[in-house]
DNA sequence: AATGAATGAGAGTTCATTCAT
DNA sequence: GATGAATGAACTCTCATTCAT
């Protein structure tokens, strides 16, 4: 008759749970999948895990097998896109000749993968309300890479030397605003366009060229 | 057999407010101070009526005198913004000599408006998915402003000649991705060396100088 | 443009309410006493709020008006009970010529009050699992009391000296379970029996008298 | 026409389990173990199967192989406690000359086996909620045992005649009480300290000596 | 103009229980 | 005999909104 009490009563966050059969393992896939599309087309407040369910075809209480709150799928869902949008890059810009090359690679990578996944789109940048610090993790992680290949680049001579930490960022900015462009505005313009007006920009800057 | 009445039963949307009196105007103000402190604490969703009011000093029923629901009051909110800026801007940037001058009083003046208001920054993103029409127009409206002005200093001569539509979206989002490091990463360096670095660039571009 | 954060958004449990108006006061009770009834029928644990407040015809929201749980009612009925019964018991013991005399009064007007008030008897056991911090207040409470009128008795010479600590708590022990033979076991003997087969062990224990 | 079949649908009460191996005779004993830690632990409500069969180690199905419901272990745990109750206390009185010493012996057994078994203690108070036919059945088939023992004792002439029944039930309302010093109270005197006080006053009483 | 009590639909979440494997 | 994924009813609790005062 052993008396000690099997848990403190308040383990403050009960733990995360893990599927062990294959069964479970595509019951998780469903909901986070429409997750991603309820999320995606009505956001995170408007999205209730009854929405979430329904569209997933399994029972309310099934999403708590899997998942411990709204919150939880959500940022399952942002370090999911982070991956998928790291990996086009990646394709995008490893057989790029130079870092201008590349750059230009990754923008229109960049917005190809926006406009094929425009809800994606929308839950990273609702991330900054719901999730914050993944927002942070997220952006911190492109700011980066993207920081130590220009400095890269820089070292071998192919770009012009500077604050690398603050040209990281701003690069980051004009892509996520051009691709703002096509999921929130409705931009028509064809993307190479916009990928050639903004390398044009990215390349040499507002200054008028050396004469006249 | 009477013609149709024009508007018999509901008419379409209830009635707007608008106070009378002086001491209705302050009510109205002391709200809408409250939502801005209050939202851009907690957040549009986690920003409850009770919570506005209870900030406000006024009952909870006070608050459906002066705005028909949370909607509105973040609306307002987002104009109050747009006004405070735009005139920040304009006061800053109004004395430059050329277009390249202006683009540099007028980034350092953002950054430190973002810093003095990081509530409003919040508030201002958050539209996206609380007021998509309102956040569309705020940022279309300053994009139209910063296109005319490149097309016009473009035309006379002040900077490099090129596509005015996108160049103003990138240069929103330089603009935009500095302002959040300061209220949404934590950055600490001063803004003047932000607005340096960031200056250079927009100047240049990445593109190595034709001689050492 | 205050911009201080209103309140540190998690402040652990965020305050209790209290009624302004007449007919708050009002609200406040019925759903009190709706508490008492519905918990005192079915339990703490089968006692929904749900049904609660439908026995106070109020909504469901408007009791968290005035408790922020099920707990807190609970805490509010035994804190209540605990009042009604010291008060049942003053009055009967306060005419008693001796501290025996009183012993018997007491017994006597506890039992009637179980009798009378059984429900609350079944949520004052309950608060044990419940509410443990404030079943033991009340018991304590008792005990104290009890306590010190023994020793204050043994010093007069009117009962036999002896660990009056534990003789408080055995003689709650002994009122409570002969109540719990009417609320519980369905004791049909009189009360007068009862309490004279229970004062008679009181005053002489079970030792047999020195003579016939 | 047929006679009416005797049962010919709904058979009352499913049917109940029972084990068949060894291996399911110790997946029963596991599972029972584990209730009793758990319900000891956090209470019979909020005690979850999904806990005892974590506790127990096997799949939370496996439960409903032994038992029908959670009241049913708990029953099982309330039946289980009374008998090692029982044991103990018959192991400890059956050598006692007579039934005054075998009232102390039985006392102070009483004492370490709760101290020894605290959760078992609040799981049989917990089934007056639960269980109350059980919780009954409990305490009267002590009460008869009691009630007889003085029975006899004061036809021996070992005690002081009277009220048996109501006798009975005080003893056992000190001895609960009593234990309910160690369990929930946190008592810290010795055992043996509130066996002698309790005992002095079981044999005489609170009147005060015949002469000093 | 202002109050604040009251509403009630709807949200997130839990868990005893079932059943295909 | 054992598993553990799935169920879905039921529960607690929140909050935008209304309205009598």
């Amino acid at each position: 008759m052993p008396e000690p009490a099997p848990s403190p009563k308040a383990a403050s966050p009960p733990k995360p749970p893990s599927p062990k059969t294959a069964r479970g393992e595509a019951t998780r896939r469903a909901i986070l999948d429409a997750a991603q599309r309820v999320i995606g087309a009505v956001g995170f407040n408007d999205a209730s895990i009854t929405a979430i369910t329904r569209e997933a075809r399994v029972a309310s209480g099934t999403f708590y097998i899997y998942f411990r709150s709204k919150e939880e799928v959500f940022e399952a869902l942002v370090l999911d896109m982070g991956r998928s949008l790291r990996r086009a890059l990646t394709a995008a810009t490893e057989g790029a000749p130079d870092r201008l090359a590349a750059e230009k690679a990754g923008l229109r990578a960049f917005l190809a993968f926006v406009i094929a996944h425009p809800s994606l789109y929308r839950i990273i940048r609702e991330a900054l309300f719901v999730a914050p610090a993944v927002y942070r993790a997220y952006f911190q992680s492109f700011a980066d890479g993207y920081r130590e290949g220009l400095a890269a680049a820089a070292a071998r001579g192919e770009i012009r030397p500077g604050d690398d930490e603050t040209r990281a960022w701003m690069l980051i900015g004009i892509s996520v605003t051009l691709g703002e462009r096509y999921v929130v505005f409705g931009e028509t313009r064809p993307v190479e366009e916009l990928v050639e007006g903004a390398h044009a920009m990215i390349l040499h800057g507002l200054t008028p060229g050396e004469r006249p």
